[in-house]
RNA sequence: GCCCUCGUGGUGAAAUUGGUAGACACAAAGGACUUAAAAUCCUUGCCGCUUGCGGAGUGCCAGUUCGAGUCUGGCCGAGGGCACCA
């Protein structure tokens, strides 16, 4: 019996897969399609177990539905715009596309290693030209559209890097990728209108059935919809102001309120500033910025001017103004009502400066003497204290009772407000997509001729410069644009830009004209599956979501909101973590055990102390190459096992254990197959092909299920099960017919997972029309019911029966059992409740 | 602080959606084969008297039900998301 030889094995069919294009797809109406789209990796040089994961999950479910016989979309390509590249270069003193795409070559022949089906005719890379002057031509339809517009803005600035961030790519005040502080500073910026679809964004979530809840809700959270109304404050004071707007979802407690506060950027800061006290405040609330220790110490401080507002529903009431730092200028007006007895962070700011706690809300349990003390009191309850808004009920009916009052009164009216920001796209980098404008003399912005398109990139240039390199390029930067002399736009966009349309390009990847053909995608578009990692949750998914729109945006062509139809994120693959008696991070491959214990291998006298198993990271050195898995194990091997153990939308645990048994297995089926090629050389006539045809029908079915609801965690169990039944059954003497068949149907259930095991096997047997075998039912109905006996609700016997026993029969034999009659023990039985093929409870 | 998700053997997990808890796998222990080892196969969730049998048992406490891992309420714990959003 001849060993499994994975290498030339897998080898060879990927090889046959290639060179007969078998994954190769075109647009084919008789068939139903299925887009099945793994998010795109990020050329880094190798893949990880992440990619190993993430892409095998995605090539269970293309090769599924191909079997199924769906013309299946697989296609895959390389997010190559980005700062790796840049930072890299600079390094190494090298050109950012030549290293991009020396890893994308070296990617592309460690991801054809795991055997996917995807069709490498369609790769695209989005630093290449062909892709990104579509991109441009995008941009410049949305500037047409003024769903892209500039303004000098404040923005997130990471001094490392020395760009520009959106809020998303700030994560507890740093940048996601230097990790430095990040800072404020003020620059002209180009904008993506994103909250123009604020609402439509969220409404059309609802209608996302195949998206996960969570991240549903994380979006849902991100837009922030929330509904108030605007209140038009009178003020008195030393300068010329005579109102200030605020934003409240609260307009029912105006009368607590007690201060109004102002965000330090608000245009009334203009008449502060030449006051030194001012000056010095605002500095202060800039370096409180965003910084975490800040935020979670975050005192309130606030400046205090020389104005009053006026409570305008009780305008006897005058209250101070304050700029406070706590106000934010880019939500709601950059002013705030305060209402301490009602908002914790107004109590926490009334506190400090002695400020007017006033009580208008009850709790329903308490009685009208209520009294907001050492904490604020959010919660539902009665208006008091409140003159003619007093006894309703809050929130609910207060709020919008107020609102109507307020719009009455012409003091302000009903208003939405949405968190969602627009989506700053300028970054200050060399290595990504060009922004199609140019300036002309007074420095108003003009889009290149669509004919002047792309606008490319200069190659050679030196990168090791403070800030934008593309900045001190004169050449490159100067144009003509009908005859007028213009510099460009040395800004380049934000690579979110760049994957917020691939998939519209894979459709089409060829297309010179434009980014995609409008037959291609009415036919291929939506994806049915999307897979990728949670961690994009928010970002990348509203930002195609987003593009979507706005392609579609006024364009009669295209009829298409959401891009995604299914989304499934899968959990991260985790691994040990290993450190030295000197407290520094250790790799597996630097260990050896001995005696179950482990070792460093170069210095046997010290041991490793093991750690909690966390997610694979370079910092962690728990890391574990593909490369060498696939060299020693196989690419089935690794697939069976990323696949084992774990629901798919859960955290794997990585272990060598793990690993090994599933290369053990697929030597186990390979023995298997070759026991099976034995026995079918000879026919049998004994009729015990009736249990083999039970079997795989019940086998099948439930692969199926379990390929239809992702669990293909309990797939590989299934595998697991029906080679122990082959493995104990294969001299039951089958003819060989029915042993053939059932087992090429088997056989094909396996393909998703071990396609090279699988496709071997089959052309051992000479199996032909390979397509997703169907299960009969009437071959699966049990012959054979096993009845569970309970007395008073304990489980006390199980017996077997003829299925869809009567009651009384089945009595009948209970009275006869003389381990259950123990149990009755002549006692009256009250009640009976019977499920038919499954239990029978007697209460006694 | 707010929002979401999840708590099942030593470990990763299953459980026909309210009906035999622990499928499948890893680890450990014991056993078989072997001169021996490797490989392979079998047995074992826990507590008790030890073929068998009995008991407890799905984070904790209540509830609904003939019956709860599953449903309801309250607590405890873990993970994730958001960050002064008015």
């Amino acid at each position: 019996m001849d060993r499994y030889n994975f290498r030339s094995i897998e080898e060879k069919w990927q090889k046959y897969w290639e060179d007969n294009n078998v994954f190769k797809t075109t647009i084919d109406k008789s068939k139903k399609k299925f887009y099945c789209l793994e998010m795109f990796p990020y050329p880094s040089g190798k893949i990880h177990m992440g990619h190993v994961r993430n892409y095998t999950i995605g090539d269970v479910l293309a090769r599924y539905k191909g079997l199924q016989g769906y013309n299946v979309l697989h296609p895959m390509g390389w997010d190559s715009f980005g700062m790796p590249a840049e930072n890299a270069a600079k390094q190494n003193n090298l050109d950012p596309k030549i290293w991009t795409e020396k890893n994308i070559e070296n990617m592309k022949s460690q991801l054809k290693k795991l055997g996917l089906s995807i069709d490498w005719s369609r790769e695209i890379s989005t630093c290449s030209e062909d892709y990104y002057k579509h991109q441009q031509n995008f941009f410049l339809e949305l500037y047409k559209k003024k769903l892209v517009y500039r303004k000098e803005n404040y923005v997130n600035w990471d001094p490392v890097d020395e760009t520009v961030l959106a809020n998303e790519q700030v994560i507890d005040g740093r940048g996601w990728r230097s990790g430095a502080l990040v800072q404020r500073k003020k620059l002209n910026q180009w904008f993506f209108n994103i909250s123009k679809f604020s609402q439509d964004l969220l409404d059309e979530l609802e209608n996302l059935d195949n998206w996960p809840n969570k991240v549903k809700t994380m979006q849902k959270n991100w837009i922030g919809k929330s509904f108030g109304c605007e209140i038009n404050f009178d003020v008195e004071g030393d300068i010329p102001i005579k109102n200030i707007k605020c934003f409240t979802t609260r307009p029912d407690t105006l009368f607590g309120f007690s201060f109004l506060a102002l965000s330090v950027d608000h245009e009334i800061s203009n008449f502060y500033k030449d006051d030194k006290d001012f000056l010095k405040f605002r500095d202060e609330c800039s370096k409180t910025g965003t910084t975490e220790e800040a935020i979670a110490v975050a005192e309130k401080i606030g400046f205090k001017t020389n104005l009053v507002a006026i409570n305008p529903l009780n305008t006897k009431e005058k209250v101070p103004v304050y700029f406070a730092n706590f106000v934010l200028m880019d939500y709601g007006f950059g002013a705030v009502f305060g209402c301490p007895a009602h908002d914790q962070r107004d109590f926490d700011f009334a506190k400090k400066y002695d400020l007017k706690i006033k009580t208008v809300v009850k709790p329903n349990d308490e009685d009208e003497t209520f009294q907001v003390l050492d904490k604020a009191y959010t919660g539902p309850g009665v208006l008091i204290n409140s003159d003619f808004l007093n006894g309703l009920k809050t929130p609910e009916e207060a709020v919008i009772e107020t609102i109507k009052i307020i719009e009455n009164k012409k003091l302000g009216k009903k208003q939405i407000n949405y968190r969602l920001k627009d989506w700053g796209v300028s970054r200050q980098r060399y290595w990504g997509c060009p922004i199609p404008i140019a300036y002309d003399e007074n420095n108003n912005p003009h889009p290149i001729p669509k004919s002047m398109l792309p606008v490319k990139l200069p190659q050679n240039i030196n990168l090791n410069t403070k800030g934008n390199p593309l900045d001190k390029e004169t050449v490159w930067k100067t144009t003509i644009i009908d005859g007028k002399k213009m510099t460009r736009e040395t800004d380049t966009l934000d690579t979110f830009v760049c994957s917020s349309w691939y998939y519209l390009r894979f459709c089409s990847p060829k297309n010179q004209e434009y980014g995609f053909d409008k037959d291609e995608i009415d036919y291929w578009m939506p994806v049915d599956q999307y897979i990728g990692g949670v961690e994009h949750a928010i970002l990348h998914l509203l930002y195609s979501r987003f593009f979507m729109r706005a392609l579609s945006h006024e364009n009669k062509n295209i009829n298409l909101k959401e891009p995604f139809n299914g989304l499934f994120t899968q959990g991260m693959v985790c691994h040990e973590t290993y450190k030295d008696p000197d407290n520094n991070w250790v790799s597996p491959d630097e260990i050896e055990i001995i005696d179950g214990k482990k070792y460093l291998k170069k210095d046997n006298s010290k041991q490793i102390t093991v750690g909690s198993s966390e997610s694979m990271s370079k910092s962690k050195k728990n890391t574990i190459d593909p490369e060498n898995i696939i060299l020693n194990y196989g690419a089935d091997a690794a697939r069976l096992f990323i696949l084992s153990d774990s629901p798919p939308e859960k955290d794997v645990q990585w272990s060598e254990e793990g690993i090994t048994s599933s290369f053990k297995f697929i030597q186990k089926l390979w023995i298997l197959n070759s026991k099976i090629l034995d026995e079918i050389k000879s026919d049998h006539k004994n009729d015990a092909d009736h249990e083999i045809e039970k079997y795989t029908n019940k086998f099948l079915k439930k692969v199926t299920e379990n390929l239809e609801s992702f669990s293909y965690n309990k797939i590989i169990a299934n595998l697991h099960e029906v080679y122990s039944f082959l493995i104990k059954k294969i001299s039951s003497k089958y003819t060989r017919k029915t042993l053939i068949n059932n087992y090429k149907k088997i056989l094909i259930t396996m393909m998703p997972v071990v396609p090279h095991l699988s496709s071997e096997c089959l052309n051992l047997i000479n199996a032909k029309e390979i397509h997703w075998p169907e299960y009969n039912e009437n071959l699966i109905k049990e012959e054979i019911a096993k009845i569970v006996i309970q007395i008073n609700g304990k489980k006390r016997g199980l017996i077997e029966t003829e299925p869809n026993l009567p009651e009384n029969n089945l009595m009948k034999i209970i009275n006869k059992d003389e381990k259950i009659l123990k149990y009755l023990d002549g006692k009256k039985i009250k009640k009976k409740i019977y499920i038919k093929n499954r239990l029978i409870n007697i209460i006694l």
